[in-house]
Parts: structure tokens; C-alpha cells; sequence
DNA sequence: ACTCTGACCCGGC
DNA sequence: GGCCGGGCCAGAG
């Protein structure tokens, strides 16, 4: 595909993610076969729609952290973490579910 | 075609 | 732990 072969494989590997594990960017930007691409990883995830069957909320940055501002819906996306079982240190993702 | 921007990452200080 | 600068990709003005 077009120009958008990576990007299949991004949703791909991001529906892959089981339940309780959380990804960063630039993990998942590697995986889809662009490493380095993190900041290309953001813009097909906040495209993403709500909707989506894809687990968005799995992803945070490399410091653990949400980096979706909470009136964005960041606010959203901790709670359906917490509701899948991942453990927060404050606003930190703790070390353990850090991969997958 | 060029420039700016964005749910980013990494190495160096 | 923090701040700075450079690097990556795609889309919009």
C-alpha cells in the first residue's frame, strides 16, 4: 500500500496490545517499521476516532505519562487505564506495565 | 515548493 | 531528576 502501509501495521500492532500493558510512541512507531517516527505515531493516534476498536489509550510518551492534556480527554484515557488494571504512581504508569 | 506545527524520542550537559 | 538542541514523519497554511 499506499502510503499508508506503515500506518496499517501501527493499528495493527497497537490492536495487538492485550489488556493492562501500556506502549510508548516511539515503541509503536517502531514497530510500524518507522523508528524515530514517535511524533508520526501521535498523529494517526489523535486522529484516531473514539469509536475506534483500537486501544488509543494504550499508548502514553516515553516517560510513562499521559501526554494528552486532561481536558483533552487525557482524563479519559487514565481512567479507562485504571480500569484495565494499570497502576499509576501519581501521573507515572508504573515500571512493570511499561511493556509488553 | 516552503514553512510551521504536533497526543514524540534521545543524547548531552 | 531537569533543560536544550537535533532528528524523525505527515498534514495544513
Amino acid at each position: 500500500m499506499p502510503t499508508s502501509d506503515a500506518a496499517q501495521q501501527l493499528y495493527t500492532a497497537l490492536a495487538q496490545i492485550p489488556e493492562g500493558c501500556v506502549i510508548t510512541y516511539g515503541q509503536l512507531a517502531r514497530l510500524a517499521g518507522r523508528p524515530g517516527a514517535a511524533r508520526w505515531a501521535g498523529s494517526l493516534v489523535r486522529k484516531l476516532p473514539k469509536d475506534s476498536q483500537l486501544p488509543w489509550h494504550r499508548v502514553v510518551n516515553a516517560s510513562g505519562c499521559i501526554s494528552l492534556p486532561p481536558d483533552a480527554g487525557g482524563r479519559e484515557q487514565k481512567q479507562r487505564l485504571l480500569n484495565e488494571g494499570v497502576q499509576f504512581t501519581g501521573e507515572r504508569i508504573k515500571l512493570s506495565q511499561h511493556q509488553w
